[in-house]
DNA sequence: GATGGTATTGAAAATCATTATTAATAGTAA
DNA sequence: TTACTATTAATAATGATTTTCAATACCATC
């Protein structure tokens, strides 16, 4: 056990935490783009509508495709800076496994993680309240205070332990 | 809780676990590379020095740069690609935080997760059985074998609490 | 309802990490 | 040594994400 510098910077100085329930499942989305300080644009009610109400586990290509289907003149950056904004306030959870491009899920819902296949990529969401407990009493050890954490199981589903 | 198929690649097959403990503590590295199955190769020779008993959590760049230290002549893309060789097959692990460059860390040494401050960049190493434990039960409980898996807690050191 | 200041946007270029290509070189079995 | 390949360095290519910037859309105020 030790500590070190990482002579990178953090990823994000947030700490406003959301409620782990979906205490948002009523709000319009609207309110939710004037509680990030941002104004209302066409493009952030398109983008925002596809996160809360699409599926999930979305790539920032997934979701512009479907944006571009509604409304063409949507531009990809614009997908990327508001994806961007609502995971630094903890709106939506970003997910990264390996190199691959980054996936987005609406996190106002209740919190998971995640258990997925190396082999056929399929994802098993679970929740475990007693790890959860234990990763707040490792923090409270060293003095930390937990703002997220990242949990990702992987290994080989049923199917494809027999090929 | 959902299961559902991801239209990416998976991130790795292999499957073949390395033991938790340092069992390779004392086997030489031309030892662990004839392992892998590759050529003992000067450049692997300075690479896997450096992996084995440099600073822990580094870059691929990192590495490059003590590398070329000793050997100017070495490339950056044979780092990248023996560190990727090595993290195949769990001799050398991947952690990688938000979008930035993969860290790695010699693997055979026992395991352990991390606790990071997201405004310092602080790294405290942890180990807990209890929630390896959990992470088994899981996986069993949704027929899934295990390989691997990522747990970053992030949050702010003390320090950094009282800004 | 019009106006003006400013945040936001689309398009394109830039960045950044990582990977692929390729001709030259080094490791190794015989 | 020799001969056969794997490996290498350099460089180009890739792919995701970010930045830039001039044009445009919000929205507070009139
Ligand atoms: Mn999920
Ligand atoms: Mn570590
Ligand atoms: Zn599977
Ligand atoms: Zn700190």
């Amino acid at each position: 056990m030790e500590t070190e510098q990482s002579s990178y910077l953090p990823v994000s100085q947030e700490q406003k935490a959301l409620p782990k329930n979906d205490s948002y499942k009523n709000v319009p989305d609207k309110k939710i783009i004037r509680e990030l300080g941002l104004k209302v644009t066409q493009q952030r009610l398109l983008i925002l509508d596809i996160v809360r109400n699409g599926p999930n586990h979305f790539t920032a290509q997934e979701i512009y495709e479907v944006v571009t289907e509604k409304n063409p003149d949507v531009g990809f950056a614009t997908v990327y800076r508001f994806l961007k904004k609502l995971s630094e306030q903890h709106f939506v959870t970003e997910v990264r496994m390996g190199g691959m491009p980054a996936r987005y899920e609406w996190a106002a819902k209740k919190h998971h993680d995640h258990l997925t296949c190396t082999r056929c990529g399929s994802i098993v969401e679970f929740e475990n309240q007693k790890i959860e407990d234990l990763q707040e009493q490792i923090a409270d050890r060293h003095g930390f205070r937990l703002t997220h954490h990242i949990l990702e199981l992987y290994g080989l589903c049923g199917e494809c332990q027999n090929q």
